[in-house]
DNA sequence: TCTATATAAGACTAAAAACATCTTATATGT
DNA sequence: ACATATAAGATGTTTTTAGTCTTATATAGA
């Protein structure tokens, strides 16, 4: 696993989002603005977010994006994932094939039990939560 | 967070050297055949794992590697962060100044919690152990 | 309809990190 | 002395990450 800048940008993208609230519209140059993304990165990046059912985009003049569901709904887990893919902190958690017996490998048990309460912690926190409690200068308002 | 190659790699080697027992001198070329590791990659590796006092390296003829302590004194976390450094899920887990108010920002808070989880659970796992139970190929005897 | 403004999509580039090898030096047993 | 082993770090290759640029498309409003 490894969270890159795009994993960490399209966290903020949301939050940003789901303190505005669900369905409503912001555009793209102030999501980057105020969550300090390079714009056309976070281009890329929504893109993916839409792909994957979190958002929506808006094309033409006063375009931009919005969340698709209620962010109570929205976990940082499905956020992560749509952007780095499936979180596998080694190898042979997401491709036990990749090494040549991993299934009778004592190391491999304790990172695919790592990884199974890694996944969990960070399904159990959702936007609605982490919006609501955040006073982070990046995302608050005004 | 990231194992890269060398961090399992470093695990490898200290795995079987652990079920050779401590104080069991191994030479580099044993251990890089049979954990499939190329012999160079594994030298500089050792070379941290020395430094972190995990195994001695014995120059010269008959030279190799020997752990230095009980493996069930060694855990995965110490071999890991002797390779990799410490385990930081993000940036802003190891590096608070890197975002400029991570003080305030609730999803800092479920990363330094699954930081923290992660940790602990690779701290549980200890080498006596991992080598007792282990079967898999890349290492068992002969 | 025309224009200004917005994003779409993917090509492209630069920088960094990972992965590995090579070279020269040093230590040790015979 | 010599064969064999690792030390240490320079060097090189490949892959990934991070970011930018270009061309196309969609929409609101004059
Ligand atoms: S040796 Fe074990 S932990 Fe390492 S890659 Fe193979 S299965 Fe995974
Ligand atoms: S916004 Fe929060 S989670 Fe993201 S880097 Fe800053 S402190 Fe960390």
């Amino acid at each position: 696993m490894r969270l890159t800048r795009a994993g960490e940008y399209g966290i903020r993208c949301v939050r940003h989002l789901a303190i505005h609230g669900q369905g409503k519209l912001v555009s793209r140059k102030e999501i980057a603005s105020r969550t300090e993304v390079p714009p056309h990165f976070l281009a890329k990046i929504a893109q993916q977010l839409a792909r994957a059912g979190i958002i929506e985009i808006l094309q033409g003049a006063n375009g931009g994006y919005r969340l698709l569901n209620d962010p109570a709904k929205i976990t940082l887990l499905a956020v992560i994932e749509a952007i780095i893919g499936e979180i596998s902190l080694n190898d042979c958690v997401g491709r036990p094939e990749s090494c040549r017996d991993s299934a009778l490998c004592t190391v491999h048990r304790v990172w695919n039990k790592a990884n199974q309460q890694l996944r969990a912690t960070l399904q159990e926190a959702d936007f609605a939560t982490l919006a609501r409690e955040d006073a982070c200068c990046l995302t608050s308002f005004p």
